[in-house]
DNA sequence: AGCACGCCGACT
DNA sequence: GTCGGCGTGCTC
């Protein structure tokens, strides 16, 4: 009687009943359960039926009348040592439960209680884009707007797409989408066909050698120890913007698969271009996986079959990809691992930095880090000696920096401008059209909250407790607000600083900024790219195409244009208002608005022309803006790292955010009392040694959204063990009232 | 989370 | 006298 009894963890179950639970294994089922294995028991007074992952196995059991295990999932989806390893580590670093971490471990589906396999019928084109086209047209009538609806989406792209996500996207039925399969213009297809939409990108190889220059090879050769030793290191690859960061970690990424091992590649989701992962698969042909939040579950699960059987040496893909389940992992490589796109923001809260350097931990794998613009936690580390630091400092094939010209734009407001195009900017937008080039120009339009600026100083007003820029709020009591640690006060009538009565509200003319750009800028075609002009699911890869091709003179937007396409013809770049993102209620804030900075200014001056850079700010002698304009990381990291020592933030702190939700708010007001007082009894009482600084309660950023009220507290501490524990007892039993929910985020990203 | 048991108001 | 309100507590 080997293994009769199984240890069982559900899947749907809430935290406050997330423990193991003993099952019978019957006959039938002896020699099939094992550890990892994803199974359906009887569970609660009505035995409904429940999916569960068997934790562990034995031969005895005190217990008795145990209920029995009622069958087994799919064996392909029997998590690993190191996917349970990954499991646990989700539920003790994000107080998740232990369905979240499975779901967000295996693909969607496959732990569904009912079906264990999901049949997921797809459609895709049988007539060619330019045949569909000209049906939409008119050639042949069309009786309903829903069948010009499919047939465009088919011309916009052609590949198979799950009928549910069709229907979904357009608003249209499922017999709609049967009457043009009837006519012959598609057909359906089925999860069962193997899907690899990269695999047309790998058919014409390319094993050229990469050519490193001398800077690069020593950065190569640092990493190539580091990952020849069995031991598990981490390394971070610093450098500029240019400096050819992706072909050394190519290189390392050649000598892991050489040696049999496998690669996971994470880039941020803006990055995940055909042009990027066409360059991999012409290197790695079809052993190479893309794992993305656009794709259909079946494409999904095809993807984590295949890499589940071993045929998929290359994973690239964004933060859900460190979840890939290889066996033999020798690298994992976070590429501009300071993107904020890598921090979950629903269960589990995980951040894929934290959870790619357990996994490296666990399996001895290098795990390299790469930006221009590190996050502080990182360089941090790098600079205590806990990662390797490998610099690149000199930019690849000579190429130089672009000339940077700040534009003070207190001296055109005296000037009376008020346009968002200063004079400077104006000028050289001329010029630019004259000579049939083309220019950037950039938004960082943060949110919707506003600071109060001086107009004489350029200095923001601040919370006195955390130096960071209050928020003005017009709803409720009128005031600044700390988003931070919750601190009020009235909205001052002089600058704190200065004493100037000038004080003006941050985004000063920038709310209509977009229109009032096209209307002063009559002979120029601007071209406007935002989430709303980006919605379609190409129509992101178009627009980029479109300014390529020189379709229009400028490109306008937000953080859009700022991630890594290369236009030859741009020799301009002007930031409209630097201070926009650098005022917001954010510890972050410096740390976001120089990487933005630095990358917008890298897009000017890639060509042999080294272009021109115009920043636009009312704080013309801001530290930040000054380090981002001359490129220098480093100075601005010592500088800002004082302010975090100073006033006690990441990394000298962890950051815990509870947040509380209410239908009503004499239960969230009450809920909000209980709960400080909770936390302040704990941290005198029974968790004392845990060291903390309790804020709040106060009102959420946002307070009313979707007919709910949000309260939180921020609470500064180590997240150590300890620490973690006392989160997690009071999440599993709240000392709240019912309708109101308790939620925990540690080190969440943003503030609002 | 469900789904029970349990103890107090308006109905045949 | 019952039917049913949702408060409290457990689930192998």
């Amino acid at each position: 009687m080997k293994g009769a009894f199984a240890s069982v963890r559900l899947l749907d179950a809430p935290l406050s009943a997330d423990r193991a639970y003993t099952y019978a294994v019957p006959p039938h089922l002896l020699g099939v359960v094992c550890r990892g294995l994803p199974v359906r028991v009887p569970f609660g007074r009505g035995s409904r039926v429940a999916a569960g992952v068997v934790t562990g196995l034995s031969d005895t059991c005190e217990r008795e009348n145990l209920k029995s295990v009622l069958s087994a999932f799919d064996p392909v989806f029997c998590l690993s040592e190191e996917m349970l390893a990954m499991a646990d580590f989700l539920c003790e670093h994000t107080l998740c439960t232990m369905g979240d971490a499975v779901r967000a471990i295996l693909p969607p589906g496959a732990v569904d209680s009912r079906a264990s396999v999901r049949c997921e019928r797809t459609v895709y084109p049988l007539l060619s884009r330019d045949e569909l086209r000209g049906i939409c047209d008119g050639v042949v009538r069309l009786r309903s707007a829903a069948h010009r609806a499919v047939l465009l989406y088919f011309c916009d792209d052609p590949t198979p797409v799950s009928q549910r996500a069709l229907c979904d996207a357009l608003s249209v039925t499922p017999a709609q989408i049967r009457a043009l399969v009837d006519r012959g213009w598609l057909a359906y297809g089925s999860e069962e066909v193997v899907r690899n939409p990269y695999a047309a990108l790998g058919r014409e190889r390319d094993t050229s050698p990469i050519c490193l220059s001398r800077a690069q090879t020593e950065a190569y050769e640092t990493l190539q120890k580091l990952q020849k030793d069995q031991k598990p290191h981490a390394a971070l690859l610093f450098g500029v913007t240019g400096s050819g960061k992706t072909k050394v970690f190519m290189r390392v990424m050649d000598d892991v698969i050489r040696e049999g091992k496998q690669v996971i590649l994470m880039v941020p989701e803006i990055a995940l271009t055909p042009q990027t992962v066409s360059i991999f698969c012409r290197r790695y042909g079809t052993r190479v996986a893309v794992i993305h939040s656009a794709l259909s579950f079946g494409e999904r699960l095809d993807a984590w079959r295949r890499i589940r059987a071993g045929e998929v040496d290359l994973v690239i893909g964004t933060r859900s990809a460190v979840f890939a389940p290889l066996d033999r992992l020798g690298l994992i490589v976070v590429d501009e691992e300071h993107e904020h796109t890598y921090k979950s923001e629903s269960a589990p809260k995980y951040h894929a930095r934290d959870v790619a350097a357990f996994r490296c931990g666990a399996s001895g794998a290098l795990l390299i880090l790469s930006s221009a613009t590190p996050s502080f936690e990182s360089f941090y580390k790098a600079r205590e000696g806990r990662y390797t630091l490998v610099p690149l400092r000199e930019r690849y094939g000579g190429a130089t920096l672009p000339e940077v010209q700040i534009v003070d734009m207190r001296t055109e407001l005296r000037a009376g401008r008020v346009s968002p195009v200063s004079l400077p900017l104006f000028e050289r937008l001329a010029g630019v059209k004259e000579r049939g080039e083309q220019a950037i120009l950039f938004l960082n339009r943060r949110g919707y909250h506003t600071a109060l600026q001086c107009m004489e100083c350029g200095e923001p007003v601040v919370c006195p407790h955390c130096s960071l820029a209050l928020t003005y709020h017009a709803a409720g009591a009128v005031g600044m607000r700390c988003h931070c640690c919750g601190y009020r006060a009235p909205v001052p009538r002089a600058c704190p600083s200065c004493g100037s009565p000038h004080l003006s509200f941050s985004g000063y003319g920038t709310q209509k900024a977009e229109t009032r750009v096209q209307s002063d800028l009559p002979g120029l075609r601007v071209m406007r790219m935002d989430a709303d002009t980006t919605s379609g699911k190409q129509s992101y890869d178009r627009l980029i195409e479109s300014f390529r091709r020189g379709d229009a003179d400028v490109l306008l937007g937000t953080q859009m244009v700022t991630k890594g396409h290369e236009f030859p013809r741009v020799t301009l770049v002007g930031v409209l208002l630097a201070d926009r993102s650098l005022y917001v209620n954010d510890f972050r804030a410096a740390e976001r608005t120089f990487s933005l900075l630095t990358q917008v200014i890298g897009r000017a001056g890639r060509s042999s022309d080294p272009g021109v850079a115009l920043i636009q700010t009312f704080a013309p002698h801001n530290e930040v803006i000054r380090c981002a304009c001359t490129q220098d990381y480093e100075r601005f990291f010592d500088s800002e790292i004082e302010l975090r020592r100073e006033t006690m933030f990441p990394p000298f702190c962890d950051l815990a955010r509870l947040t509380l939700t209410a239908g009503d708010e004499p239960s969230l007001f009450a809920a909000a009392s209980a709960l400080s007082d909770a936390i302040r009894a704990a941290g005198q009482g029974a968790y004392a040694d845990v060291p903390m600084t309790v804020f709040g309660p106060f009102e959420a950023g946002v307070y009313k959204a979707a007919e709910k009220y949000r309260m939180q507290m921020i609470v500064k501490c180590r997240l150590g063990r300890r620490a973690r524990a006392l989160f997690r007892e009071l999440l599993v039993a709240p000392p709240t009232s019912a309708g109101v929910t308790l939620g925990v985020d540690f080190n969440p990203l943003t503030f609002s």
